[in-house]
Order: structure tokens, then C-alpha cells, then sequence
DNA sequence: TCTGGGGTCCTAGGACCC
DNA sequence: TCTGGGGTCCTAGGACCC
């Protein structure tokens, strides 16, 4: 018989930071989005404190001044360093795996072993080797071993490894859990659910069958209903490759000219690119939109989205920048002052296969930023992220050495840790 | 003054085809 | 009173996830 387990990283941004600054152990301590806009990871001491995710940071400064609360601005590169570690580690224990988010990971178990003690070996594996303390729960299904998760992060007594592997464990867990918590049911249906009387995962599964479709007449809450009465539903995600990628930001300051947009459109684009070879993909459609500060309500608002069918599908920075530029001059309107833009690529597809444009007479150009890519590719991951960028992603305005400044340099970040892991320049020295 | 950044799936309805 | 009947593809919007 078939088990998933899941691997959840506990806290992991917070956790990622505290492997490298053990003084924030048993500490309140939150990691901030870009721009240190708002809090998107939280200790727990700092959830204790009350403090909500999403919560603006400025807000959160004055609702908890006095408090002893650490804040840091997020440090991306830190984070994908080491929950890749703690997927390498997985791997080892479980080969069929699947990456959820930065943060989780599902394997696929089998019931000959003793899955309890697999789970807690494997997170005391975990802990030992990157420091990150992690939450494993085990089931029949996906829905379940969320759930189970959830127990083992909050119960000290499953040690980091809960196993729901009967009816009557499964049963005992629903009653426990509130409906809005379950995975898939978000605001909207735990509101509607619970004014038909549904408070628990429990309420919810007792129902009939016949009753949930009647009452709902849809095949994505009737899947979870299925999965905690016990059945395999839901399919695996993630086994192919993204079929959009995105890449936005909003600005540390409002922007009104073209240039400057220009510049920043050429970064997200560059960014895609990048993701869209990691997967080994290529896009057709390049899209932009751009938005004033939708939060100001007292200021005319302007949001807009175009897109560009690219001739050839490819993966190419230069080609996507291109795309997104003239994209971006049609989405452009002078006059208001823009907070936030983004590149979306989309009409993804697996490299390799890509049907010729009827009219191309520019292969050999394909198979020279082909090559171009890759070594630029190369050279960034070895050396460090923006070591080789395309002319259009520099900023007009230089540091104190002269240098132009770059993408991430434009992103406000006033209480980042150092990348010890990734850049030589930043390594631990002990003495 | 300061408010994140990614993704997925499903459905309904319109355009278009034969 | 009573619209032909299939199809496919695309898009927008709504729900969800982390």
C-alpha cells in the first residue's frame, strides 16, 4: 500500500537565519518580503506575540514597539541554498519525491518499513547535517499527511513525525481540526461550509457524498472531501514543468519614466529567462503589466497587461528582454507614477521540441545566444547571481565605486544577513 | 511616509469551425 | 413558446496554495 508523507520546513526563513545566528534561537524574529514591505515568516515566539503574517512591517513597529522582536529583510539566495540541501537529504531517504514550494516536499512511501521511525530518523537526519528543524507528516494521502504535518509541528509528543495509518487515528484527527485549516478550503469555502453547520475536518466528511455535490457542484472541494474519507485523489502536481512564470516587484519608490521602467522590466525578463532554461523550457508569449499604487485611493489608478507572440519560442535573455520591452511601450502611459510591474511568460514548452517559425532564416543567431546563455548562466551560478548581466538591466545610477548599480542593489533591504553559503566573500571566518 | 511574490486548477462563455 | 448540433480553442474570473 501507497503513503505520502510530507516534509515541511518549521518557520523557514526564520529557521534558515537562525542556522547561521544561533543568538536568534528562542527569540521573537520575523523575515520581511522585498522591500522590507511586510512580515512573511515569523518565529514562535513571534507568532505568540500576535504578530500576523502579512502584517505591514511599518505597522507592525508600532503595534510592537518595545518589544524585543529581530527583523530581517528576506535574503532569497540564503533560502534556496539551504532548503536545497534539505532536498538532497530527502532524496537519499526517499527517491520518489516531489518539490511542493521552497518549503515542503512530498515523497511517495511505501508500508514496508516502519514509517513512523523513517519520519523521525529522517528529520533528526535533517537537523544534524543543515540545521533546519522540519515537521513530517505520513497518510494515505496528500490531504492527510498535511494534516499530520500539522500535528507533528504542534505536539511535541510525535517528535517531529506523525502517522495517521488507520481509520480510527484518521477519524480522531479530523474531529481535532478545524475546517478552515484543511488544505484546499480556504476563506471562502470554510465561510459557505460553515454555514451549513461544518466547524470540523470531521462535520465535513460525515457529510454524504451526494449532499457536497448538490450543495457545492464542484470537483475540487468534493476531491477533498474524498481524501479525508480516505481516498487518493488528488493528483501530483509539480511532476512536469511550470506552465507560467512570473517575475514582479513592487518599487522601493514610485516611477514615472520609461527608462527607468525599461530597466527594471529588463531584469524581471532576464529573470524568467533564466528560470524558464533551469527547467529546460522555452516560452511563446512574453507579457508585461505595470500598476500604479493601488493602495492610495486619493490618486487616479492605471493598470494594464499586453503581451508579445514571440516568432520562435525560446528561452533566450535578449529575445525575452526584447519582447518585454516593446511589450512594456505598449502598456506605457505617461503621467501617473507606476508602484509595482512584472514580465509573465507563458505558452511554455519543453526545449528541443520547438516547431521552426515557418519564415526564420536565423538559426545560427538561435544557436549563438544559445551559447551565450549558457555561459553566462555558468558564470552566475559559479561566481555569484548579476556577476554577467545584458546592458539594458543596468541602472543609469552608479555606487561609490563608479560601478553601475544592479537589480537587487535596487531593492530595499536594510537588515539582510550575508550569504555564507553562496558567495566566497561572505564566508564565516572564525577567527 | 511605509502595504509581497510567486503559482495552480476549474468553469463559463464567446468565437469560430463544419 | 420552443433558436440545429456538435466540436475546439481561448479568455476572464474565481477559488485555492505557499
Amino acid at each position: 500500500m501507497k503513503y505520502y508523507g510530507i516534509i515541511d520546513c518549521d518557520n523557514c526563513y526564520v529557521s534558515c537565519e537562525r542556522v547561521f545566528r544561533p543568538d536568534l534561537e528562542h527569540r521573537a524574529v520575523v523575515v520581511l518580503s522585498n522591500n522590507d514591505g511586510c512580515v512573511v515568516a515569523r518565529s514562535n515566539e513571534a507568532k505568540a506575540l500576535g504578530i500576523k503574517a502579512g502584517m505591514p512591517f511599518y505597522q507592525m513597529k508600532q503595534q510592537f514597539a518595545g518589544f524585543d522582536i529581530t527583523a530581517l529583510s528576506s535574503n532569497y539566495e540564503l533560502y534556496g541554498e539551504m532548503t536545497a540541501r534539505v532536498v538532497s537529504l530527502i532524496r537519499k531517504e526517499a527517491p520518489h519525491y516531489f518539490r511542493y514550494s521552497i518549503d515542503e516536499c512530498f515523497v511517495v512511501l511505501d508500508e514496508s518499513s516502519d514509517l513512523k521511525q523513517w519520519g523521525e530518523l529522517l528529520h533528526q537526519k535533517i537537523k544534524r547535517y543543515v540545521g533546519m528543524p522540519v515537521s513530517i507528516g505520513i497518510a494515505r494521502n496528500k490531504t492527510l499527511a498535511k494534516m499530520a504535518s500539522h500535528f507533528a509541528k504542534r505536539y511535541s509528543g510525535y517528535r517531529h513525525c506523525c502517522l495517521i495509518d488507520s481509520d480510527s487515528k484518521r477519524e480522531k484527527a479530523l474531529s481535532l481540526y478545524p475546517i478552515n485549516e484543511v488544505w484546499g478550503i480556504g476563506r471562502r469555502y470554510s465561510a459557505r461550509l460553515r454555514e451549513h453547520g461544518i466547524e470540523t475536518a470531521l462535520d465535513f466528511a460525515q457529510r454524504s457524498e451526494s449532499w457536497v455535490n448538490m450543495t457545492f457542484r464542484n470537483i475540487v472541494l468534493m476531491r477533498t472531501w474524498r481524501e479525508l474519507n480516505g481516498h487518493d485523489v488528488v493528483p501530483d502536481e509539480h511532476l512536469s514543468h511550470k506552465k507560467s512564470i512570473c517575475t514582479s516587484r513592487s518599487f522601493a519608490a514610485n516611477i514615472s519614466d520609461l527608462p527607468t521602467l525599461h530597466t527594471h522590466v529588463a531584469n524581471f525578463a532576464s529573470r524568467c529567462a533564466e528560470k524558464l532554461r533551469r527547467q529546460q523550457t522555452v516560452a511563446s508569449v512574453v507579457g508585461v503589466f505595470i500598476n500604479t499604487n493601488t493602495f492610495r485611493d486619493d490618486l487616479e489608478q492605471y493598470w494594464n497587461f499586453e503581451e508579445v507572440r514571440l516568432a520562435t519560442p525560446s528561452s533566450s535573455s535578449l529575445t525575452i528582454i526584447q519582447a518585454a520591452h516593446s511589450a512594456l511601450e505598449r502598456v506605457f502611459r505617461r503621467g501617473f507614477e507606476y508602484k509595482k510591474a512584472g514580465v509573465i511568460v507563458t505558452g511554455i514548452s519543453p526545449d528541443g521540441a520547438i516547431e521552426q517559425d515557418l519564415f526564420a532564416t536565423d538559426s545560427a543567431k538561435e544557436q549563438k545566444l544559445r551559447q551565450l546563455d549558457s555561459a553566462i548562466d555558468l558564470i552566475n551560478r559559479r561566481i555569484g547571481s548579476e556577476t554577467v548581466v545584458v546592458g539594458s538591466q543596468q541602472y543609469a545610477q552608479k555606487d561609490a565605486d563608479g560601478k553601475h548599480t544592479t537589480f537587487a542593489a535596487s531593492l530595499k533591504r536594510d537588515h539582510k544577513s550575508k550569504n555564507p553559503t553562496t558567495r566566497w566573500s561572505e564566508i564565516i571566518k572564525l577567527f
